[in-house]
DNA sequence: ATTCAAAATGTAAAAACTTACAGGATTCCC
DNA sequence: GGGAATCCTGTAAGTTTTTACATTTTGAAT
């Protein structure tokens, strides 16, 4: 493995010279830096990372928290960050919290210290004070996705608006019983999410003078079969059902189109249904739903925390407590229409 | 930020004691032992990342190079690499092929160079000559999963086996008219894992003396639309109708039990299905397959390449070119059954 | 009490970069 | 052509840790 003094002996010049050849921050004559450039190439070289980091105190490395890699939104939103960080020569490093909480203090408490991140990005994760206190000694600049975290930078998307929308959607088309499946506590975010679209299904009812059944109102597991079940029983019922659901993820919402089906319901004629999130099955079957963009969110994400370090003022990041919010847009499909006549 | 000079004032040792301590490999007295932790504990000190990297030449961190991250099969195993690497200690930088052959030069031949990871597992990528050289002098050894690589060491599933134990499935209940549906080249992964499952297939039929009927094979997309489609297709003229379907992903088969009820058959009555994966939904879909045991593949690789980078001789990695196949296992549920007396 | 081996500790070099500082080379302008 | 300003380059210090080597301490055996 070439090191720098390789290069500098192949061009002849000073250590000092490659380096800022290649860095391209301070000038350098052109005749050096072809030099400097060939024979980099020449070896193969690139600046080790670590005696970089060592020298500059940065790592050109984004560490990612989040709870599972293995849920459509997660792994979406990973996936943005990462072409993202990659495109501006940054490394992201991984953090999955889904081995419990002993993984989790690990990874706020030893890994976190280790110097290895620039920056964290948490995707709706809820620090706790004793983490936030850690990171904040530890000096790294952190920017949460999904929720608000005092003191820190946030991208979160509108959940109550989202939820207004897709219920404004169902009233829209002239339903007035409109049902909604939300996630249990127990499955949800640690922000909640699923609870704010409710809150904005309920504001949307309210403001149109409707009122939500007790009958109409469900929690189910965030999975498909969670929600398989509980469309069964919200619509078991013919005389007392509702004639819309408003379900809190597109995944959910597979499962509730399938149940509609094994009642021998039709959607949308019979039963509308719209989900939330634009999951990439959701065209297939057909689901309206509102969009989060979820992809664009990670690179937005990404591009955010990169601005975030690389204009750090006296090791403090400039601007925070700007919290961004993204609006959902509403995408019909084929699973809502107009309520049947009874 | 606390550095091992001040752990070392605190404790009253020097830094060579504090580092032997922490790192409890070499002959500390038990009394200096007990200083230096507490001093540790007090001043929250971790040994940066970086200047280990630098004195030691090991990184603690492990590279994952997958072309998808957003794909079921993808992020299981990205989980169970991750929830493995933790445990011991290491890091996981993800570097993900989905933005197109530029990002996958850059990370070949910019940010490997970095020296930042002691080794790569790589999913479903085949290197070609050129990365295999790079890799070569950068001295990173390299474990792939999916598929074999010259010189290095691999974990996959039989795939053929495979693809034979699920068709052998179908000919044991009695099929003898035995559909099949895999991916396009185009959507193949690059060892072309499908192609070999259809192989599994072909081969079972033969050693029965069955024949397969051209118009029960098919290539779809790798996606439910996909195999709903090719679906449509195979079982629309009922005069000439497998059946029995083994479909190369649970994901596709998906798609396949949906098409068979558009058109009005019953699963398992009128047609069996059995997939590939045991993807997380398919218990909910009640669909036979076979078990690859994704997220165990996954720690295993993390288990295997924690091997091969903490006993490397003279910097090469023992035990080279043991390749490793894991068997798949049947699981039957409710998607296949005897076929119907026609 | 001596002696010797083994165990514990300290000193200082090494790992591979960046960058402040200072000095030499150019360029510019009059 | 001379002096100042600017640009370029090299020297060396600094970043934080590990570890080879040397030295001191400990403990056991005589």
């Amino acid at each position: 493995m070439a090191g720098i003094e390789d290069v500098a002996k192949l061009a002849g010049v000073s250590t000092a010279t490659v380096s800022r050849a290649l860095s391209g921050k301070n000038s350098v004559s052109a005749k050096a830096k072809a030099k400097v450039e060939a024979a980099a190439r020449e070896l193969n070289y690139t600046a080790s990372a670590s005696a970089y980091t060592l020298a500059t105190g940065r790592s050109r490395n984004i560490g990612v928290v989040m709870p599972f890699v293995d849920r459509w939104f997660f792994s979406v939103i990973l996936e943005g960050i990462e072409t993202e960080l990659i495109e501006h020569g940054y490394d992201l490093t991984l953090y999955n919290l889904s081995g419990g909480a002993d993984q989790r203090r690990k990874i706020f408490f030893e890994f976190l210290n280790r110097k290895r991140v620039d920056a964290f990005i948490t995707v709706a994760v809820k620090p706790s004070e004793d983490e936030l206190q850690q990171l904040a000694i530890a000096g790294i600049p952190i920017l949460g996705l999904g929720g608000p975290i005092s003191g820190a930078r946030t991208v979160s998307v509108d959940e109550i608006g989202a939820g207004r929308l897709a219920t404004e959607h169902l009233i829209s088309l002239g339903h007035t019983k409109i049902g909604n499946i939300s996630g249990t506590p127990a499955s949800e975010m640690e922000f909640h999410q699923p609870n704010l679209r409710r809150q904005g299904y309920l504001d949307a009812l309210k403001a149109s003078g409707l009122t939500a059944h007790d009958s109409w109102l469900a929690e189910a597991d965030f999975t498909i079969a969670g929600a398989y079940h509980a469309t069964k029983q919200l619509l078991g019922d013919p005389r007392n059902a509702p004639s819309a659901l408003f379900i809190a993820s597109d995944e959910m919402a597979f499962g509730a189109i399938m149940a509609a089906k094994d009642l021998g319901l039709r959607v949308p004629q019979d039963v509308s249904i719209i989900g939330m999130d634009d999951h990439d099955m959701s065209e297939f079957f057909g689901l309206s739903t509102i969009s989060q963009n979820v992809r664009q969110q990670g690179s937005n994400a990404a591009k955010t925390v990169i601005d975030l370090v690389e204009n750090l003022k006296d090791g403090q990041p400039v601007n925070v407590e700007q919290n961004r919010e993204w609006p959902g847009t509403l995408i019909v499909r084929s699973s809502t229409a107009r309520p049947p006549r009874s």
